[in-house]
DNA sequence: ATACATAGGGATAAATTTTTCCCCTTACCC
DNA sequence: GGGTAAGGGGAAAAATTTATCCCTATGTAT
């Protein structure tokens, strides 16, 4: 694992709320879960331009943050499941909101970005 | 200027929404505009951990998505203000509800964090 | 002449996140 | 044995973001 060498700010509430939603796939991995995509294999067949080791990462942080929990199904082969905690389940609206707000005005932010 | 090698994904609202928000001080940038600290040197001030380098970078960041504007006046010593536009004042709410949650949940999420 | 405040950026280094590559385990099927 | 499918992770490289250092310029004040 990766030692962090600069202390984060763990007290700012945004910081906080986008160190959670704010990786590369997490709120793609989050989406997942929510359409109860919920095994890492069919999360990964799911998100094939993502290598699995990648998803791994990220549902382990998400597991520490206790956004989601995993479920281990004493079955063969191997049956893992993700489902979200309380405060997972809460975090869901204000994701809405945001990839609602993204939505309406992706045009207007990458008017540039075009040539 | 640092140029991509990996081509982002632009059409996902939740990653537009983030890109925007989601730097590590831009958050921070946004709330001085909010509270009237508009230019680039008393946001400095405000943001005395910061290099200023750093902060000037984010601005334009923003600027570029029209976020803010900057309005230049013929003064002497010169004198820059930063304004929200329009799409600028519209992603406030969101950044508030953001906080909220955070502010809500930042004990939980970081509880394991404390040794 | 020296110092200060303002705004701004080049060059480079460091920190962090993301990716790639390859390995391990269990158990089933052919 | 060799192949599949499941879950998982070490090591190292690459990509990206953030930080540090130092410079430019203008005009004002001491």
């Amino acid at each position: 694992m990766y030692e962090r060498k600069i202390p984060e700010m763990l007290d700012c509430g945004l910081a906080v709320a986008i160190k959670v939603v704010g990786g590369k796939w997490k709120a793609w991995i989050i989406d997942c879960i929510k359409r109860d995509i919920r095994r890492p294999s069919a999360i990964h067949r799911e998100m094939h331009e993502v290598d699995s080791r990648i998803i791994n990462l990220h549902l382990k942080e998400l597991e520490e943050y206790r956004i989601i929990e995993k479920k281990v199904y004493a079955e063969v082969p191997a049956r893992v499941e993700y489902w979200f905690t309380e405060v997972g389940k809460s975090i869901l609206p204000v994701i809405n909101i945001l990839e609602e707000w993204g939505n309406e005005h992706k045009e207007y932010i990458y008017r540039n970005n075009a040539e």
